[in-house]
DNA sequence: CGCTTGTACAACCATAAGGTTGTAGATTAG
DNA sequence: CTAATCTACAACCTTATGGTTGTACAAGCG
């Protein structure tokens, strides 16, 4: 198993404000299922090329998409590594909650005990 | 079980760009763990109040957290369901992509069999 | 070779975001 | 009642964002 660095503040900002997007949403959708050259990209979208362009290079500098070089053609791919770990950083928020409710729960028994 | 309506897609910009700062994640963490007025809030951080002010705001505007007004006082605590939500929404692009790879390896077996 | 296609990037513009200070209203404390 | 505390919000400033058009260059096509 590998385990992975912690991500930095501003890896994690990058990453959630690729996702505050629709249209990065759906790119980034998009070439999870396959990948897409970005003027493939562009003709989905009621947009210049130049901005899909900048929206696929914002998901690129969150980690969320790779491109590769195919002819004169960017390919462009989801990574879905880092998708995984902007999953479990959620994750761990519902995990806090939980344990507060544990907590509470604890206190509660205790109460109930003590009144015996 | 209740059947939510699906978020539109300003909800959901409006919930990544909550999470795209790591003041308001932060503010969200000691939210889920305990309920803090905007005032506690504001003590951990160095910047003004107004801006702490502001990032709980954003926070509110998303749905992650919510205020409860004691005294005068607003007890800020956050809301599980929505972080919930939103990690539900990231195990969606990991399941286009767990799609296409059983679609990859459905096409490969295919083309071990026609090799016969 | 010359033309078309695909990409990159700079320059520009309007608006949004993130911070500040200042003012004002509610609520509690003394 | 008066003073202190907590919150809300407006006004302002600087920088980032999301869009545009235009230019440049590499790679395929005929």
């Amino acid at each position: 198993m590998v385990v992975q660095a912690e991500l930095s503040d501003s890896e994690v900002d990058r990453i959630f404000r690729a996702l505050a997007d629709a249209t990065r949403r759906d790119i980034l959708r998009r070439s999870l299922d396959s990948e897409a050259s970005v003027s493939q990209l562009a003709a989905a979208y009621d947009m210049s090329f130049a901005a899909v362009q900048k929206h696929v290079a914002v998901l690129e500098r969150a980690g969320l998409v790779s491109k590769r070089a195919v002819g004169r053609q960017r390919a462009v791919r989801g990574n879905p590594e880092r998708v995984e770990r902007a999953r479990a950083l959620l994750d761990r928020y519902e995990q806090i909650w939980r344990r507060r409710i544990e907590r509470l729960d604890a206190l509660l028994a205790d109460d109930l005990t003590a009144e015996h």
